[in-house]
DNA sequence: CTTTTTCCCTGGACGC
DNA sequence: TGCGTCCAGGGAAAAA
């Protein structure tokens, strides 16, 4: 399930594959990856131009163009990137196929199909993103006190408050338990009760954990894999993600499974109290 | 405004 | 072997 660190990886190689190339042919397979809207009009809207970057904002990739609109994809649970001549075997539930001037075909799998793909206007972008988005977590716009302000007259879960990603950019349910982990803070406290030095410890925990992703290229559970066809590593450093039952890498205690906001959610009942 | 719930979607795991 | 049930979960939308 693609977070801010796959999406980070899978952004870096795509700009490899993607930018100074000029889209020859579009093909969208399955209608629902640019609902609410007629799939040929999207691909129409895309062929033809160059790819002047290839951006991220929280787990949005922004495939810009040089005409100035962009390509808003969203990879949900499933959604990955794949170069066909590498994955030759993996052509199921391919939803899109990218043709590039280079010749190269990059297809679009989605195996459960909750992945979008939207193209907005120039002047649209930084308002479709900013409603849905809060602060990027790994530049300077975050800071603590940030984090703080965001967290202030909550009384939701703070797993609930950080997942939300108007309060911070990127989280998913694996980041969002290992920082709380790495904080030592439990998942169920109210977001407004956090004192200032555990929203300091949270601040950093979520830096930590997400740059511990990346340097690892992200983690590799069921779907996700670079657009080579490389898995990540991410999965080897979890401290409490799907770990219950096995012993807390700081004191020993067995990690424990609850639920919160209808998400599996691992702790150390020990390391993070109530 | 905030918070909770429902829904979307598929395949893997599991019980019988 | 096959069938039914549960689970994984990001975000939009509706409900509370």
């Amino acid at each position: 399930m693609p977070e801010l660190p796959e999406v980070e990886i899978v952004r870096s190689m795509l700009e490899r594959m993607l930018a100074g190339r000029r889209l020859e042919t579009v093909e969208i397979r399955d209608e629902r990856l640019t609902r609410p809207f007629d799939p040929a009009t999207v691909a129409a809207e895309l062929e033809g131009q160059r790819v002047a970057a290839v951006g991220r904002r929280g787990k949005y990739l922004v495939v810009r163009l040089e005409n100035g609109r962009a390509l808003l994809v969203h990879l949900r649970m499933t959604g990955s990137f794949r170069r066909l001549e590498d994955v030759a075997d993996e052509t199921a539930h391919v939803r899109a196929v990218l043709t590039l001037d280079d010749g190269t075909q990059v297809g679009y799998r989605d195996v459960r199909r909750f992945g979008t793909w939207l193209v907005v206007e120039p002047e649209q972008l930084d308002d479709y993103l900013g409603t849905r988005l809060g602060a990027e977590p790994l530049e300077r716009g975050f800071g603590p006190s940030a984090l703080a302000g965001r967290l202030a007259n909550r009384r939701a879960p703070i797993k609930a408050a950080i997942l939300d990603q108007r309060t911070v950019a990127g989280l998913g349910n694996i980041y969002a338990d290992e920082a709380l982990w790495r904080a030592q803070v439990h998942p169920l406290r109210p977001a407004r009760d956090l004192e200032p030095d555990e929203v300091r410890r949270l601040h950093r925990a979520i830096r930590r954990a997400l740059a511990i992703g990346i340097a690892r290229q992200g983690a590799t559970l069921r779907d996700y894999a670079q657009p080579d066809g490389r898995r990540g590593s991410m999965q080897l450093e979890f401290r409490v993600y799907g770990r219950g039952g096995e012993p807390c890498t700081r004191c020993g205690t067995p990690i424990e499974k609850t639920r919160v906001g209808g998400r599996g959610t691992w702790y150390c009942p020990n390391c993070q109290r109530l």
